[in-house]
DNA sequence: AAGAAACATTTTATGTTTAAAATATCTAAT
DNA sequence: ATTAGATATTTTAAACATAAAATGTTTCTT
């Protein structure tokens, strides 16, 4: 309202007051990090590759499987509901990037593998992208990384034990 | 495919290849933390109170501006879209917990405010909201914490620096 | 005063995400 | 053999998110 309330950080972090606990800025801060770099490979994969990130994602969990994964594999593995991977598995199948195959023995499941092309484009896409995060988060020291990662682990293990 | 091939840890790091760059792993990392934090947060959110994080979010920015703020404001504020901005307002005012009112002088803009049913609601949520993330991040070290900080403050303004 | 440009917001089209219902298949116990 | 329950996937409905077009308002330039 008020333009002379200028606020040089308008993100997340503008929702801190003084008297905030500890925690609450550590977590707004964390979110605003996550989110710029989530947003800046969502707008490169688009405009460079016109891909979305959970297209990406998704070929990225076939690229490591030459064997295939079934629809619940890619559901666990992505952590995103099996409605949400149907989906997104329609979309790359229709641009012909993976393919749907019946499985044997089980009539249920499909077999998902990235087709040739899917090969192909995944690998030109994962070498940019590995740079775009090397350029995000490669100014950390050996150590800062290693203390980062330690305290990520200690965060996530006890996130997980609170989720019943 | 293969149930043998179990998976201690199925999400974003099952992604990672022994030879993939430091920087991917603690991006992998990074975001898995965040995610299962904010999944907490929001179930928490839509389990007690019935709401949803960007209604939450929307009605936090708000609960510190008793003049209100302009939709171009949260737009800003809360780093979305003003599309998507009026149709998270549009939910909140049918539910009575904000009203957006015409601006004197500016017959573009409208003043958003929490209603007074808004404010004692956010009051509730906001207590048990800090209260979940200090179960989340509150076991780490004030030395941690600080330095955590410092490291993420580095990276925002980095990432912030790349983004053109 | 007229027109151009900038601004604030909403609408539209497209896509992601979840939970829950629906469909189909498989397994195991009776 | 039947049937009950578990499993795998898709569909549906509602919410969220963006970009781009549309609408209306204000400001600037001439």
């Amino acid at each position: 309202m008020d333009p002379s309330i200028a606020q040089l950080s308008l993100d997340h972090e503008s929702r801190i007051e003084h008297d905030d606990h500890q925690a609450i800025r550590l977590w707004l801060r964390l979110l605003t990090c996550t989110n710029l770099i989530e947003r800046h490979l969502r707008n490169r994969l688009r405009s460079e590759f016109d891909i979305t990130l959970p297209r990406f994602d998704l070929m990225a969990q076939l690229a490591r499987e030459p064997e295939g994964l079934t629809m619940g594999d890619l559901s666990q593995r992505m952590m995103v509901s099996g409605g949400n991977v149907s989906g997104i598995a329609t979309q790359l199948e229709k641009e012909g990037l993976i393919s749907r195959e019946p499985v044997p023995g089980n009539r249920r499941a499909f077999c998902v593998t990235l087709t040739a092309a899917g090969h192909k484009r995944f690998a030109e896409m994962a070498t940019a992208h590995e740079g775009w995060i090397v350029d995000c988060l490669g100014e950390l020291s050996d150590s800062e990384y290693e203390h980062m990662m330690a305290m990520l682990k200690d965060i996530k293990t006890g996130v997980s034990a609170i989720k019943e």
